[in-house]
DNA sequence: AGTTACAGTGAACAGCGTTCAGTTCTCCAG
DNA sequence: CTGGAGAACTGAACGCTGTTCACTGTAACT
């Protein structure tokens, strides 16, 4: 050991410790390593188990930087925001910053296997994220919309991209093989199903057959967006609807 | 034992056999029991094991009626929309039949604990659903709706119901107990938490503390609604949004 | 140098979905 | 009434799962 009273010459323990050896487990790490599971065996094999395996490390050592698995989902739905950087809110131009927003939302979901599943089972009210619900309730006020429809809309925004999402990795469950024309086969197959209907009994759904499965989902994505944007639009400029009911309580 | 050479006296055995003694498994009651545990246990511990102990039967025996416990979420998932009964498509009418729809499904979804779950991971293509898709289709093609924004909007609305009563459900989750004034206590924390973070960072949901967290979900629920609907009214009579790019392709 | 604090270990527990060789029961043909 | 076919159901087992706990080894501080 270093005697006390004379300084440490540089060569005997340059820094005082290099390597730690072991390199310690941290949160992010066994995050990066949930991501890594989840992409390889999808959410119904992400398991406390499989995340230590990827780490080479025992199960129970995960437990000491994680209460329980719900925490540690918790913190992968955390980094589905990390990095959004929303623009500063522009009245005249709140519709394209809103689709822009919900166009990254899709994005970054589609970017891990699953994390759809993982998304929906969390309201986006941990500290972390509150920076991101308070820019996107900026542009709904600077849009605006009565109080109670901003208070609503992020909500249903969100509530959309996560179903929309969840509906595709379903579809793509259920045709995991095939190849790389899977989806084309599987839009074929569907439209096919829908349209061999007896259509006395199913006029609608024979009458849309060939756009139930859409050749292109970016494009029903938008759509639906469009329509929660217009009817988000009609609201600009109004009264809190339904206001006089709510001072009468 | 009844004597071999006597007739049997009607009053002995009156139908050959009255009751099967074990009363025979099927498909129906293996899912009135789903039901049953689901109410009492929630979703997370829905078994297999807990249904067959439900049913007093080995759990082996579930399998003779069920492939798996996936087709058996599938089977309780078609019952959410038995009994539904949309009304003949009205013209005039559209947007109260439509909202009277997306209530009904609210309703039903509440009727049993973490049905939301169950429906958010399946596609109502069932053949039994099929009758309801079509029904639902009708009042948007009656609407006068563009083609391809039928073919979205049932999509669109089925996932803000679904989304909806899930964060209904979540919010529950995380307040179980505290007696029978949790809802009201927990909306009380939720936006008292709001109302205290520093204003300069977060203007909006400060603003908005009071009704992030509305006294009446009922309300809230109906003003997605009311969104959706009016966005898809603005498109009542247009030509097919895009149609252009589509023949493009 | 000895002590303290703790990250990480390995075994264990209870419960899960699913399978399968057997047993039991029902019903029909002879 | 008997015998046998076939379905319905059982019990045990396999390999998973999340979580806990007494333990070991290492690092840092006095």
């Amino acid at each position: 050991m270093t005697q006390p009273d004379m300084p440490t010459p540089p060569w005997e323990r340059p820094p005082r410790r290099r390597t730690p050896a072991r390199v310690p487990l941290t949160r992010e790490r066994i995050v990066d390593a949930a991501y890594t599971v989840l992409d390889r065996e999808g959410y119904d094999r992400l398991s406390m188990r499989q995340v230590a395996a990827e780490l080479g490390v025992a199960v129970s050592a995960l437990y000491v930087h994680v209460r329980d698995k719900d925490e540690l989902l918790r913190l992968m739905y955390n980094r589905v925001f990390e990095g959004y950087d929303l623009p500063e809110p522009d009245p005249a131009r709140w519709r394209e910053q809103v689709m822009d927003f919900a166009r990254q939302g899709r994005r970054r979901l589609l970017g891990h296997r699953d994390l759809a599943k993982i998304s929906l089972g969390n309201v986006p009210f941990a500290p972390e994220l509150l920076p991101h619900v308070e820019k996107l309730l900026g542009l709904f006020a600077a849009a605006g919309l009565p109080r109670r429809v901003q208070a609503i809309a992020g909500d249903l925004l969100s509530t959309y991209i996560d179903g929309f999402v969840l509906e595709e990795s379903l579809w793509r469950d259920r045709y995991p093989e095939t190849g790389g024309n899977a989806p084309e086969q599987m839009r074929e197959e569907v439209n096919d199903y829908f349209a061999s209907l007896p259509p006395d009994r199913f006029p609608n759904l024979v009458a849309l057959a060939d756009l139930m499965m859409d050749e292109s989902n970016d494009y029903r994505f938008e759509l639906g967006v469009e329509i929660i944007l217009r009817g988000l639009a009609s609201y600009v400029g109004e009264q809190d609807p339904d206001e006089e009911s709510r001072s009468r309580r």
